[in-house]
DNA sequence: ACAGTGCGTGGAAACGTTTCCACGCGGCCG
DNA sequence: CGGCCGCGTGGAAACGTTTCCACGCACTGT
């Protein structure tokens, strides 16, 4: 067998990549030789490296990692799943993980689950069946939990992010909604306001009923009773709030302040305000591209997605490490960050009504 | 062998999923067979379909897709290489090829090249060593495209987004800056604007020179002459624009409108503007959320991500599916959103000088 | 009765790697 | 001078699928 033998057997089959074997054969060595040299071990001399370098380099030979993978059982490749790529928050966190991921010549694989979770389990299904070392999870609520237990004892490890496990004994790192809520709404608070709209989302979503927790938790210090009329917990974050706004503005006792649970809705309360000509105190969670631009800019509890990408992914690997101590759920603090809307007073509100 | 010898068999390593033959022993048949239920091949008895379906559950059972893929050669996956998963335009982007994948019971590997040619290229030959059926880029400026060329022989198919191939002869889908960006200023003209300023992004990337040059066609067409003093290209986009900004404005002829290259750089002309507390006229290039909350609302040529990478998808398809018509490139209208920053006229800004 | 047909089936080969084992060969030490 | 070591090497087995071939069996039509 010579190199023009080889050559000919790789034109042959046009649209095939060269093999191991087409290497091996116009490199004149063996197979074991050739994969030596691709994954650079040291037993082999300086004839056959220079050989087999020249073939790759002829037919233009590139390892096949799937095949790869087959034998040696490590895929070098992470799932994430979240609720939407395109989401400012999430595909932060996707950023951030896939810088992880790279950083262990990795690779990463990604899927919306548009808080459907059958799609979500579909999804997960598949980087399973693809033997993924390690996912990334946002499970969407409402679905069953249980599917991923086999997955788990089959040795899939697996970290949640942004919502704890309900039933699940895995890591997990979230954030620090109901404390980071209760400081938002005390910063109100601390400005005179006792009358403090809550705009969230659907109240069924983890983050949401967390947050409004929180809201009440800084209602009850400062001994404010909490008044249902003014809590409003839209079905979906594109629904405009000026009508419910409208509704709470009318009413006796109007909120001199809101506090928007979402980046969303807060853009949404900016608008209804709008409408409704006056302006309130605005704190909102989460931070948003712009919101130093609007004018008073808005002041926020901002998270923080690129620590929660990293300190989940520093998880996951030190499980594929092998370490075996008892699953943790980290709760990521939040950042007050001051801009203006929110530290308009009660009277000030007041005066200019 | 039976049943109780399968269990056994799976049971004794404890890490490692079963698989067909684990399966094949349980359900008492062979090999063939189990492969044949799994993939829901007609021609197998209901006791067949019914022992290996208990087997399956009572093993958990689950396809090794990468085996799968060695043998068929198809590994039903795509990999996504943008600029930046984070970035606004990019994550919609991302999500629209996400939801063309789906459709195709494919999964989606996306990397950011953070605009960095070796970036770039690592990630890419990092997905064909992967063997993707196809590869969607948005391949950074400055970089060599020629490594791309063995892939392409190789038979990888791809197609180029947001900017067009320099000398690959491969399908690509970008936006007509130029044509969007001669409409954005030719709206300002239209409102009576003739010394209009231009800030964008470093005018070595292919869309920020694409749009200065349809920044000068509408001024020659209005007859208005080119003036360099008011062309400010940032290093990036994240610098601030008010210094420049103030040397125009100081000027002896100042704009009274202003073309942003793009939506970064509109955030920050906005923030210029408030520094120097003038307003001018506005139109942007790139559509951003609250482009509408802020007052008044950005004016902008608004792009289609989503569009784009439906398109791109398709185009993708159409190759793998046999497709092997010459390459083309298609061009995306831009559409005018109009929310008055672009509508305040020369007079109207030189009134309130 | 007998070839032909079709269906359900089991098993082997193949996909492209990695890994392990064994071999040949030179040099070194006893 | 003979055994031993170590190095570079080739080749076979294995990873978990799919696919193909061949076999046995029950029909069918002549």
């Amino acid at each position: 067998m010579d190199a023009g033998d080889g050559l000919r057997m790789a034109a042959e089959r046009p649209n095939s990549r060269a093999t191991m074997k087409d290497v091996a054969r116009v490199a004149g060595v063996g197979v074991g030789t050739v994969s030596r040299v691709v994954n650079g071990k040291s037993n082999v001399s300086e004839e056959s490296v220079a050989a087999v370098n020249a073939a790759i380099e002829r037919l233009g030979f590139r390892r096949n990692d799937g095949a790869r993978m087959l034998r040696t059982g490590a895929t070098a490749s992470i799932g994430l799943l979240v609720e939407d790529v395109a989401d400012p928050f999430f595909s932060l966190l996707n950023r951030s993980v896939e810088e992880e991921v790279l950083r262990r010549d990795s690779v990463l694989l990604t899927a919306s689950s548009d808080k459907d979770p059958e799609r979500a389990r579909k999804m997960i299904l598949t980087f399973c069946a693809r033997r993924v070392d390690g996912l990334v999870i946002t499970l969407p609520e409402g679905g069953d939990e249980e599917y991923l237990r086999a997955e788990l004892d089959a040795g899939t490890s697996m970290v949640f992010v942004d919502r704890p496990p309900r039933v699940l004994d895995v890591d997990a790192v979230i954030v620090d909604n109901r404390g980071g809520a209760r400081t938002g709404v005390a910063h109100l608070i601390g400005y005179g306001h006792r009358r403090i709209a809550c705009f969230t989302d659907r109240p069924d979503l983890y983050t949401a009923s967390e947050r409004i927790s929180g809201y009440r938790d800084a209602l009850e210090e400062a001994g404010i009773p909490f008044d249902p009329e003014l809590v409003y917990s839209s079905a979906t974050t594109r629904e405009p709030v000026d009508e419910p706004l409208g509704r709470m503005l009318a009413s006796d006792d109007p909120p001199t302040a809101v506090f928007a649970g979402n980046n969303r809705t807060s853009i949404n309360v900016i608008s209804a305000l709008r409408i409704h000509k006056t302006s309130l105190a605005i704190v909102g969670f989460d931070d948003f591209e712009l919101a130093d631009v609007v004018v008073p800019g808005i002041t926020v509890v901002a998270q923080d997605p690129k620590a929660m990408g990293r300190i989940a992914m520093g998880m996951l690997y030190k499980r594929l490490d092998g370490n075996v101590s008892p699953s943790q759920t980290i709760r990521l603090p939040t950042r007050l960050i001051v801009r203006g809307s929110g530290e308009l007073s009660r009277d000030a509100v007041l005066a200019a009504r």
